[in-house]
DNA sequence: ATTTATATCTTTTTT
DNA sequence: AGATATAAAT
């Protein structure tokens, strides 16, 4: 049977819904309809009759299957629940769930994030007494990671001197030690990390083949979304699935690569061929989303990197607005400006929900809150600090893993004197020594704690094991997940120190706890959700992207996040900002991996979001770490043919709380001097018309901040950013001292004077 | 053993 | 500016 969602498709659409048999490769373009098509082929496959539990769909986020889930749903009906689908990480971890104890592993294994990892290497560092200076825990986790990412065991990494060499060369011997070391400890935990869940995957796969060969018979047909995404080791996982059928699908765009830095490998595309050699290949190449010019502005762009895929991305819509290109005097200022063109936006009838705010870095969303806040407009970021990363829900969930798995040694770190009970760091040093020279697990010592110690310390650890025994008690009774939580929450304390905590963090945590409590609950109340265990419930949540949080309900909001971020999403209006050099590009990037060519695919990816209108916005200085820094332009800019832009001529916003700004404080006497001198953009790109440089404190020539040391309330001050102020206290904290002053033109502002640049009037 | 004060570092993106 | 590690004080 054909259904009519086939008429609705262009010819290479088409033919990619429907061949279904063998090999094929998808190559999308941004915009080019490539969820529509992914949805229609799994709804074809059904109708031909296949099984939608014989298919496996991986995505890049869970919402992404999530959502394609209901739109298959929609079509085919309520069968679309058998579907595998969800991420790479998900759908193996679900997997080594089952299959995991084939490589020594529980069902219950932990998986550790990257905070998890870290602090596990710091304590490893530590142990084997190397300086934690040039072995930084990042560093050593990236490396261990890469390694993993192209299945080198801890073995092969110490058996092959290629890495020995590199390693010394860059004065680090001791990482082939460092990676058996962790291996073996996060083996010991009963746990694993990201890198783990696909490396231990092919493991399952290379050294069980009835493992294998029951996976393979299960799947009979795997796609695989954001191809171009993919590592190694996940390419590897999905030839081996589909060696028996052949029927796999892959989809990916060599433009919109932009994970390479965590193992991701265009390579894979061009190996795919290889290993098919009766591939089918399908270029999409019609966008449906954009305007002419935007997609013409993107061509111009890409068509810089070397060694592309050949496809020719156009456009039948309209030909559009102009790009427009806004300098800023200071990020602030790039704040207001962009708040401001989305009130007038919103006049000319958009919804808040129609406009994103894109950056490279998260910490550029303060400026565009603080200015969105300012004159109303309702905003939701997208990443950042997670809410699964907060301490007060890491505190529960760590009492949650520890409950499920004994072993997890990092829980138990975290758990062990949160709350405050009196065992301190030598306390649990004795405890860990004692089990290992006992060759007994930690959890032994600490249940029976009354065989090994006694006095003060042993009560208040044999209070926590009691503790812990009665919430391992309920998981054998079988309670679910929230029952758990509710009972962990309540018992440990935590719930409680933190009631008592009036403090408005305080409070906040608390409700996060319960918001905590509640999204177990949903998740318990969950039919979909066939596993209600506190095993299933703690998977999910450690394999949760950030785009996966959940909303409040209310939608209409502006979208702020980074551009990694927004990756297959679409905005009628998108704001690309913070476009400075050293920032996007990130000057991280160019130093550590030379790759200039990424960073262009991500500026890609990031226009390639817009419907109708592109804002690209960048400042002429702006507060790092503290301290005011001078930008340059970003080299993209100039990489947009300019005749797909309209270079600023809106400097600044007219009226909001802008009016009436002077450099010069009221109280005081303008500073006579010569005009401040900017360096000069580098770039050659000129706004037509100048922004008007009234609206910024520019600091008086002979600025000298001077000593803050004799600082005291009263005091009349400049500072070169906020301008003038008067000190209305000192707040002194030994060494460290805090000013309260008051900015004629910001309002009160709390400066640190180990920080502050300022000179006393 | 725990709390508090001081010193040091960080610098990206994410499963 | 923030977090995190170390040192000193309670």
């Amino acid at each position: 049977m054909v259904r009519d969602y086939l008429s609705q498709l262009n010819e290479p659409q088409r033919e990619a819904v429907t061949h279904t048999q063998g090999p094929l490769m998808i190559i999308a373009g941004a915009g080019s309809g490539k969820t529509r098509v992914l949805t229609y082929r799994i709804a074809y496959l059904i109708d031909q009759g296949v099984d939608p539990f014989n298919i496996l769909a991986l995505t890049f986020t869970n919402k992404a299957a999530e959502e394609m889930r209901h739109r298959i749903e929609r079509i085919i009906g309520p069968e679309a629940r058998n579907l595998w689908m969800g991420t790479f990480h998900s759908v193996f971890a679900k997997i080594l769930r089952i299959d995991g104890f084939k490589l020594g592993y529980t069902s219950n294994f932990t998986i550790y994030d990257t905070d998890d990892s870290k602090s596990l290497l710091r304590s490893i560092i530590k142990e084997m007494q190397l300086d934690d200076k040039t072995y930084k825990a990042n560093y050593v986790l990236n490396r261990i990671s890469g390694a993993k990412n192209n299945l080198i065991s801890w073995q092969m990494y110490n058996d092959n001197p290629i890495f020995q060499a590199e390693d010394t060369a860059a004065q680090m011997p001791e990482l082939g030690r460092i990676y058996r070391t962790y291996a073996m400890r996060c083996f010991s935990a009963n746990a694993m990390d990201f890198d783990d869940l696909l490396f231990n995957t092919n493991v399952l796969f290379r050294d069980h083949l009835d493992v294998l060969n029951k996976y393979q018979h299960k799947f009979r047909h795997v796609m695989v979304d954001e191809f171009q995404d993919t590592n190694i080791s996940q390419y590897l996982i999905t030839r081996k699935l589909a060696a028996v059928t052949q029927n796999i699908c892959v989809v990916g765009d060599d433009a919109q690569s932009i994970y390479a830095f965590r193992g991701a490998n265009i390579q894979n595309i061009l190996n795919f061929r290889k290993d098919y050699p009766d591939l089918r290949v399908v270029k999409l190449e019609q966008n449906y989303r954009s305007t002419k010019n935007i997609v013409n502005a993107a061509n111009s762009l890409i068509s810089r990197n070397k060694g592309q895929l050949e496809k020719n991305i156009f456009s039948d819509n309209e030909e559009g607005a102009k790009i427009e290109v806004i300098r800023a005097m200071s990020d602030n200022e790039e704040g207001r400006i962009i708040s401001h063109e989305i009130f007038e936006g919103k006049l000319t009838g958009l919804k808040n929900s129609d406009f994103a705010i894109l950056y490279r870095t998260n910490a550029q969303s303060r400026a565009f809150e603080e200015a969105l806040r300012k004159i109303n407009i309702p905003y939701r970021i997208i990443g950042g600090l997670s809410f699964y990363q907060r301490k007060e829900i890491k505190d529960i969930l760590a009492y949650l893993r520890y409950t499920a798995n004994q072993k997890d040694e990092e829980a138990f770190k975290r758990i062990i004197n949160q709350p405050k009970r009196g065992i301190g760091d030598t306390t649990v040093a004795k405890i860990v020594v004692t089990a290992s020279d006992q060759g007994v697990s930690v959890w032994d010592v600490v249940s029976r704690i009354r065989n090994f110690f006694e006095g003060r310390a042993a009560n208040a650890i044999e209070g926590f094991a009691d503790l812990i025994r009665s919430y391992i008690l309920m998981l054998e009774e079988g309670k679910d997940a929230h029952a758990i939580a509710m009972h962990v929450a309540k018992t440990s304390g935590l719930l409680h120190e933190l009631y008592m905590d009036k403090t408005v963090e305080g409070v906040a945590r608390h409700e996060n706890v319960q918001e905590l409590l509640n999204s177990i609950r949903s998740f318990v109340d969950n039919d979909e959700n066939e596993d209600k265990s506190l095993g299933a419930f703690l998977q999910t949540v450690s394999l949760l992207t950030t785009a996966d949080e959940e909303d409040d309900g209310d939608n209409d909001k502006v979208t702020m996040m980074t551009i990694h971020g927004a990756k297959g999403l679409e905005f009628r209006h998108v704001f690309v900002v913070g476009l400075e050099e050293n920032l996007f590009p990130s000057q991280m990037m160019l130093k550590s991996r030379d790759d200039l060519e990424e960073e262009r695919r991500l500026f890609y990816v990031a226009i390639t979001r817009a419907e109708k209108q592109l804002t690209l916005s960048y400042a002429q200085q702006r507060y790092t770490w503290g301290k005011m820094t001078f930008c340059e332009p970003s080299r993209f800019l100039e990489e947009i043919d300019s005749k797909y832009l309209r270079l600023g001529d809106k400097g600044i916003p007219q009226g909001f709380e802008t009016a009436g700004r002077n450099p010069v404080s009221p109280q005081r006497p303008a500073i006579v001097g010569e005009p401040v001198k900017r360096p000069s953009p580098a770039s050659n790109l000129k706004p037509v018309q100048a922004a008007k440089p009234v609206e910024t404190h520019v600091p008086s020539p002979d600025f000298v901040p001077s000593d803050t040391k004799d600082l005291k309330a009263g005091d009349q001050v400049e500072h070169p950013k906020f301008g003038f102020g008067e000190v209305k206290k000192i707040e002194k904290m030994g060494a460290t001292a805090k000013a309260v002053i008051f900015f004629h033109n910001e309002g009160e502002k709390t400066l640190l004077l180990s920080f502050a640049k300022l000179r006393i009037l």
